[in-house]
DNA sequence: TGTACATCAGTGAACGCGCGTTCACTGATGTAC
DNA sequence: TGTACATCAGTGAACGCGCGTTCACTGATGTAC
């Protein structure tokens, strides 16, 4: 996040300010950008084509250093504490919003924002972050028993929930952060707890009676 | 949603349309929406204040036949089709959100928008729906066993879901409709039974040993 | 039943302002020879 | 080592435009007597 120069890296800071301050990149001015990053406002112009480039540059950026962390501290947690994955994974999360409280501010917003561009960038952004969660969680056998499948409905429950909490997390005070962490760690304890049961249930189900039943997603459709 | 007249209906319906077809309220120009309402541009001043006064109106709008019809869902179902009544209820929701779309994607932006008084008026409408829901529950006597605290803790989790669920929901074909509300029934599901399990292993700890446990929550936090 | 007045939704012109964008320019840095 | 040129970040003035807001006005409806 670091690695470009002068008025561009101030553009992009002063754009994170202001987006995430008024919660919105959508009524982000030019001029008003420039005055806030001490420039001129016709530099923009040598550096992005519009305001939704910016964006995506911006996500971009947090999406390049974001997923690798996450990995990284699945797999580091997985190693020094197992059995406490879960919970540690959220709190690497959580405190990397923390460290960039604006960026998750302008994702969030972003994601139900007026720029299309924006809000596809954000919801791979979480796409890309569940499959690499479901990865982990099969590759470290997290949760042994689960088919894929189910696991990637958990990584996308819990992501989606996460990111949705974070801005709430932000707002929070030490003691509603606590209360947050403890909230999305009994989530996915639950999850866990209900997607193995169903999973031993249907399997039993499968093995006890001679009778066929349908395999997978049984698509019981309600009516 | 129709008791008032005139221009101020012609406003509110023009607003809701403008600002969700951009996803964004924040941006919503007075004039354009006069122009957008067939309406002198002034003429909004004889209804609203600003336009933080209007979205509130609309908000409360909604805010007032939403929830009464959920509740009323909620009883219905459980006297016609009980078993069915989490699956059903979230069919309830996602067809009021089918029949008043601008609304949702109104109150799904204005969650995270630049305007604070918006943002609490819809954080506060998600909290009635939790906090009424929970009540239903308890009620009607959905989920025996659980005590309260944990069906708020349910209830929040489920709402929070499909409320930020209903925009892609919108804006999804059928296949994907019947997908995402399948998803939610699968949810609701392994949250349930993820609930239930902890409680009755809870219960079992504090039934055998002799030693004392820590009752209700018990805020073992992660470190 | 008729008259005088108040209320209220809606109108149209006018204001000053900040906006996005364009143009021609500067000055520093890199590069070819 | 020196010269000429290209590239590129940043500048400052100027444009036309749509914006929010104000003012004084209209015309319909309701109400007191």
């Amino acid at each position: 996040m670091d690695d470009v120069a002068g008025g561009k890296r101030k553009l992009i800071d002063a754009a994170l300010r202001l987006a995430a301050a008024r919660r919105s990149f959508a009524g982000l001015g030019l001029r008003e950008l420039a005055r806030e990053a001490g420039l001129n406002p016709n530099t923009f112009y040598r550096h992005f084509r519009d305001m939704e480039d910016l964006a995506l540059t911006a996500v971009a950026e947090v999406s390049n250093e974001l997923r690798p962390m996450l990995r990284a501290a699945r797999w580091a947690i997985a190693r020094d504490y197992p059995g406490e994955v879960a919970t540690r994974a959220c709190e690497a999360f959580f405190a990397y919003a923390e460290a960039h409280p604006d960026a998750f501010f302008v994702g969030v917003c972003g994601s139900t924002g007026p720029q299309p561009a924006l809000r596809d960038a954000v919801r791979q952004l979480l796409a890309d972050i569940a499959a690499e969660m479901a990865e982990d969680i099969e590759r470290l056998e997290l949760c042994p028993g689960l088919p894929r499948p189910v696991i990637d409905d958990l990584s996308g429950y819990v992501v989606s929930y996460l990111f949705h909490l974070s801005t709430d997390y932000l707002e929070d005070d030490a003691r509603g952060r606590r209360q947050r962490i403890e909230q999305s760690r009994q989530l996915i304890c639950w999850l866990l707890r209900g997607a193995a049961e169903q999973q031993r249930a249907q399997e039993l189900a499968h093995a006890q009676p001679a009778a066929t039943r349908k395999r997978k997603a049984p698509d019981r459709r309600p009516h």
